[in-house]
DNA sequence: ACCTGAACACCGTTCAAGT
DNA sequence: ACCTGAACACCGTTCAAGT
C-alpha cells in the first residue's frame, strides 16, 4: 500500500522525535523503541527508516534536541560576575529541568554509540553552546588570553555535575551517609571554583604582570 | 535431558560469570546477552535462571566483580601523605585499568536498574571500600572529627573522574581543542583538592582553634 | 515515491517435559 | 534435582510488493 503522504518527510521526521521524546520521559532509553515510536505517530517500523538511518540516529536527534531544550532553560540565568554564586544559579535550574525531564536527560549519558561511529558536527555544535554557559560564568577567573584554559575548566565541570548525578540518581553512590545531589554539586562547585582562583593567584605572585 | 550435574551451583555461578566477564571485555554491555552467556558456558538459557535471578541480577554481580578487582589494583598505590600527589598516583593506576578494561569498567555507568529495584547492600559496601581508597588520600586535608566532610569530597572526586571518564570516552566532550581525559582528570583533582585546603584554612583562621 | 507488512536474526524469560 | 528446548512476547532492520 502506500503514498499516504499524510505527512511529508519533514512533518514525519518532527513527529517521530516528538513520539521518541514522549515515550523517552516516561519510559527511559530501554523502552524507547523503533516499533513504539512507529505505533505512536501510526506509521509502519519500515517508514522509520526512510526518515532516520537507524535507532542510534534518531536517539542522537533526540539527545540534540535536549541539548537545545535544555540550552534555552539556562540561558535564562543572569549572573553577577561572582562564578561560584552565579554557578549555583546555573546548577539550580539545571535541577529544575532535571525533575521534570529525568528519564529523558539520563538517556544522553546510557546512550553508547557503537566504536566505530562518531558524534555529527551539529551535535559538537549544539553541546558547545551549552558549554559556553559554563565558560562565561567561569570567565571572570581567567585574564584573556586563557580562552582554552577556561573552555577546559567549564568541560571538566560540566563532565563532573554529570557523574554526579548519573550515579547518585542510580544510587551508585549511596554508601553510609547519603548526600543529595545537590549538596555533592555544591561542593563540586565551590571547591573546584576556589581551587582555579587559587592557581590563578599562584601565577600573578610568580609572575607579576608588568603594569 | 539434565542433571548433567558437570558443575554443582556454585561452580556454575562462577563460570557464568567469567564468560560474562570474557563477552564484557570484548563486546560491551550491548553484547552481553544470556543467550551468549548460556552458549559460552555450554548449557542453555534456561539454566542461567536457576543461578541468577535475571540478567540484571548478573550484570550486578559483574559490576561488583569488577569494584573488587580495581580495588586490589588501586590498593597497592603507596602514598605519601600529599594529596594531589596521592590522587595523580591513583589516577595513574586507574587510567592503566581502564586501558585494559574499558568495555567491562563501561558497565558499571551504562547499566541502569529498573526504577523499583535498588542496589544489594554487598554492592554497596563493595564501593565503600574503593571510595576509602580516595578518602585515605584525602584525609591529610581534614582535621579529625571531620571524616563525613573528607567521605563526601571524596564521592564527589569519584562521581566527577567518572563523569569526565564516561564523556570523554563517549566522544561527547570533543568541542575544538580536545583534551584528554587524563588531562581534564588532573585539571579536576588539582583543583578540586586545592580548594578543600583552601577552604579549610577559611575555617581556621575564622575560626581558630585554642592551643 | 512512499509505505506496508512479512521476514530475518536476534533478544529475556518461563516452564512443561524429560532424565 | 537439575537441565533442556520450545514457546512467548518482544527487539532492530531490510526489502519485495503494493498503491
Amino acid at each position: 500500500m502506500a503514498r499516504r503522504s499524510d505527512h511529508n518527510r519533514g512533518e514525519l521526521h518532527d513527529i517521530a522525535l516528538s513520539a521518541a521524546r514522549k515515550i523517552a520521559l516516561t519510559e527511559g532509553l530501554k523502552g524507547l523503541t523503533a516499533r513504539k515510536v512507529a505505533d505512536e505517530i501510526g506509521y509502519s517500523p519500515g517508514t522509520l527508516y526512510n526518515v532516520f538511518g537507524d535507532m542510534d540516529d534518531l536517539i542522537i536527534q533526540l539527545i540534540a534536541q535536549t541539548l537545545d531544550e535544555l540550552y534555552i532553560y539556562l540561558a535564562s540565568v543572569r549572573g553577577e560576575g561572582n562564578p561560584i554564586d552565579d554557578l549555583k544559579l546555573i546548577l539550580e535550574k539545571y535541577i529544575k529541568y532535571l525533575e521534570g525531564h529525568r528519564n529523558l536527560w539520563n538517556i544522553l549519558f546510557e546512550h553508547q554509540l557503537p566504536n566505530d561511529r562518531s558524534l555529527p558536527d551539529w551535535y559538537t555544535i549544539k553541546l558547545a553552546k551549552l558549554l559556553g554557559i559554563i565558560e562565561n560564568a567561569l570567565s571572570p577567573i581567567f585574564p584573556s588570553g586563557q580562552e582554552d584554559a577556561c573552555a577546559n575548566s567549564a568541560r571538566v565541570l560540566w563532565a563532573s555535575l554529570h557523574g554526579l548525578n548519573s550515579l547518585s540518581e542510580a544510587g551508585k553512590m549511596r554508601t553510609v551517609s547519603a548526600q543529595s545531589f545537590q549538596e555533592l554539586a555544591e561542593i563540586l562547585i565551590v571547591c573546584f571554583v576556589k581551587g582555579l582562583q587559587q592557581t590563578q593567584k599562584e601565577i600573578d605572585t610568580t609572575m607579576p604582570e608588568v603594569h
